[in-house]
DNA sequence: ATTACGTTTTTGGCATACCAAATGCCACGA
DNA sequence: TCGTGGCATTTGGTATGCCAAAAACGTAAT
């Protein structure tokens, strides 16, 4: 919708539009503070102590070089993600979640994919369903993801979330993402240990297959049933990873 | 987990441990102006004007009276949520939902409600889900819900919170109450008007027969249906709703 | 040595002041 | 009349400073 009053063009406007492209937004200091504190938050293990991990406003707005409005302004937004608390007079607290907080989560988030997944047989192209086997394509009989658990792990959630956005729903890709975030917070859990990872691949190429016949009931029933076996699984063998 | 310290208590510290409640915690300015304004936001009925609404810093430190540091903090955490979009320089706006995010946001709230479903199939008890009937107790053949929308709109909302609940998923909880604010924005459409008023009680009959019977499967099924027939209800009848 | 009590320090909450960018108004001139 | 330029205003962004509560520390009395 152009406006009517640059229809014509001003005496000195060149008529051909050069390549003005909205000059960068510079991102706020708030915002910059947020996503520093959310990378570092997620980069720590902060299951490796016992005593609960700190953050101080002053220490923060020092080592960021900027004044603590900021940052309170990103803590607040941390909060509300759920990765901070801050107890008046006390401290910030990098929130622990606990093992029944995380299945809970990871029921959630089987929840979405299946839905996703129900969207995919109605909506995706077949190309696009086909390509989610490019993930997997380093693996083989010959090369066994158990033998390569970090690298299967990083496939595992790439394909997760490419899953989910073949769903064209912004909603169910957002609100996976943040779910991801705090199961992932686990990094002893990498999506599925050893034992976990041997079942994983067939699992994940039989929800593709589904999707691709656009079985909408058996996609939909795969992903939700793959994603609940990894929920079983940390209820199962979760005490471990926690301790 | 009592202090040692304190085992042995002193000399003027009553034995019996008297009524003391752990202090209000007299919530911040910065939470009550969040809650002050997460309230507003959703009162006010922002599809009825053409132009956006904005709000001000100041006016609304001003009106609250506090000062524009808190105000700012509870804005920070509103655009979290996703109910405003500052933009530097220009002003806080209240965000409008598309009529197409909406349709998005209603088939996640069924995603996670047919997940509720399942669950409760397997831990709720009976009283618990019978329950459920009577948040449509004042509804018969004698008085239907197409002729009190209006009531019959709340009771459907307290139904599908409740049905929520019972799943003892807080995860789930959070994630649909949140999706719900969202979508009551739009108070013309009172889920489901009408003409899908109609339907939808035999269908909320059904989802609660399903889960007495302990089918998992079929209460899953139908609470999806019955929710994803409201993202199709909105999407076929939504011009009207949204100019 | 231990406990009680008072002082200092720490920490988040809040208010205030200033800045810079974007806008709008208005006068001036072609 | 139209548009150009610039000044005043508005508005969010950031920096600072002070406050009160709570914890940490230290000292003195038993």
């Amino acid at each position: 919708m152009p406006d009517p009053k640059q229809t014509k063009a001003s005496p000195n406007m060149a008529d051909t539009d050069i390549a003005i492209v909205r000059i960068a937004p510079e991102t706020s200091f708030k915002n910059k503070a947020y996503e520093a504190l959310k990378e570092a938050i997620l980069k720590m293990d902060i299951y490796a102590t016992p005593e609960p991990v700190m953050l101080d406003e002053r220490a923060l707005s020092e080592r960021l070089g900027v004044s603590r409005t900021p940052i309170r302004e990103a803590i607040a937004m941390l909060e509300q993600d759920g990765f901070v608390k801050t107890v008046p007079r006390r401290g910030i607290i990098v929130v622990r979640r606990t093992k029944s907080e995380i299945v809970d989560m990871i029921r959630a988030w089987a929840a979405l994919e299946s839905m996703a997944a129900r969207l995919i047989t109605t909506t995706a192209r077949k190309k696009d369903i086909s390509a989610l086997r490019d993930f997997f394509k380093d693996f083989s009989d010959d090369r066994l993801p158990q033998d390569h658990v970090e690298e299967y792990s990083k496939a595992n959630i790439a394909f997760h979330q490419a899953l989910i956005s073949l769903s064209e729903s912004p909603v169910l890709v957002d609100l996976t993402n943040d779910l991801l975030l705090h199961v992932r917070g686990y990094r002893q859990l990498t999506i599925g240990r050893k034992d976990r990872t041997a079942t994983s691949l067939p699992e994940h190429l039989g929800i593709i297959e589904a999707l691709e016949a656009r079985d909408t009931e058996l996609a939909e029933k795969r992903a939700r049933d793959h994603t609940l076996g990894l929920a079983a699984y940390v209820e199962a063998h979760g005490q471990e990873l926690f301790t």
